[in-house]
DNA sequence: CGGACAACCTGGTTGC
DNA sequence: TGCAACCAGGTTGTCC
């Protein structure tokens, strides 16, 4: 579920609320979630370490742990972070539950059971699946109109495709990469390497547009998604294309449309986003 | 390479 | 009301 803005938001909420604190103990509800190491190693190893700093990169959230501990959280589609000043009986679907010495709780709350943690040393950032094939976080200087067009000339699938892929930009997933095609007017199905320089440049603005956008509006939450606090977002209420089936588009008034594009469900408005080039 | 599709899971909505 | 079908913010793996 959570996108860049929405484990954005998170990780500022939990940068406020857990630096310097220490976690006692751990309670596995259901230990699926834990990918690396195994969860009773996992467990022991998080007891007594602080945590000193929060981070991300794309949709990995991280945990700066003492004695150079990373702890990283991918929450997939349905995953929160929920922070509790004071003991909190689980829900029916928290999957772990953190509790700092001194009070305070982080439950891990997952409908999906698709969440995953992993808690590595550094140097083994390569046990977190995924991660090395990020491409660039999409709100620093790596992420060139260069860059982004030379991502879309290596590749014929559809820029909607590359956007979902990662790969050239961590972070996007299929709200932000409709609502980012529909303010650069590009056609979901367009082949990438037809993007011109200027197509690619108008697309990467749009991209951190959505992104900057989604962070300030506290995320988008349509069904699942909560912040630390267990507050919504309100950038659902800014949505241009994205669930709006049928609706008009706030340009030219034409319905906009569904359909599907890598397995995934796509919005866009047939006559903003016309298909050019090939 | 990349598309189509299934898998991982559970729950909410839609339509008959 | 019941029930089946379809849908969901993500990623990974398989097959072709």
């Amino acid at each position: 579920m959570p996108e860049l803005p929405e484990v954005e938001t998170i990780r500022r909420d939990l940068q406020r609320l857990l630096p310097g604190k220490v976690i006692e103990d751990v309670k596995l509800l259901f230990p699926g979630f834990v990918k690396y190491p195994d969860p009773g190693e996992f467990v022991r190893l998080c007891r007594g370490k602080a945590v000193l700093q929060t981070g991300r990169r794309g949709k990995y959230l991280f945990l700066h742990l003492s004695e150079g501990f990373l702890l990283a959280v991918h929450l997939r589609m349905t995953g929160r972070l929920l922070y509790y000043p004071k003991q909190e009986p689980p829900a029916l679907h928290t999957r772990g539950v953190f509790s700092f010495a001194g009070g305070g709780e982080l439950h891990f709350h997952d409908v999906r059971k698709f969440g995953t943690m992993w808690l590595v040393e550094p140097g083994a950032l390569d046990r977190i699946g995924g991660l090395k094939a990020l491409g660039p976080e999409p709100l620093r200087e790596g992420f060139s109109p260069a860059f982004l067009h030379e991502c879309c000339r290596k590749t014929t699938r559809p820029i909607k495709s590359l956007l979902l892929s990662q790969e050239a930009a961590a972070g996007i997933g299929n709200i932000y990469a409709d609502e980012a095609l529909f303010k650069a007017g590009l056609n979901p199905r367009r082949r990438a390497n037809s993007l011109t320089r200027e197509e690619a440049e108008k697309l990467r603005d749009a991209i951190r547009e959505v992104l900057r956008e989604g962070i300030s509006a506290r995320g988008t939450s349509r069904r699942d998604y909560l912040d630390a606090g267990g507050r919504s977002g309100s950038y659902q209420d800014r949505l241009k294309v994205y669930g709006r089936k049928g609706q008009e588009c706030p340009l030219c008034r034409c319905p906009v449309q569904r359909v599907v594009i890598a397995g995934r469900s796509t919005h866009f408005c047939p006559a903003c986003q016309a298909v050019k080039g090939e």
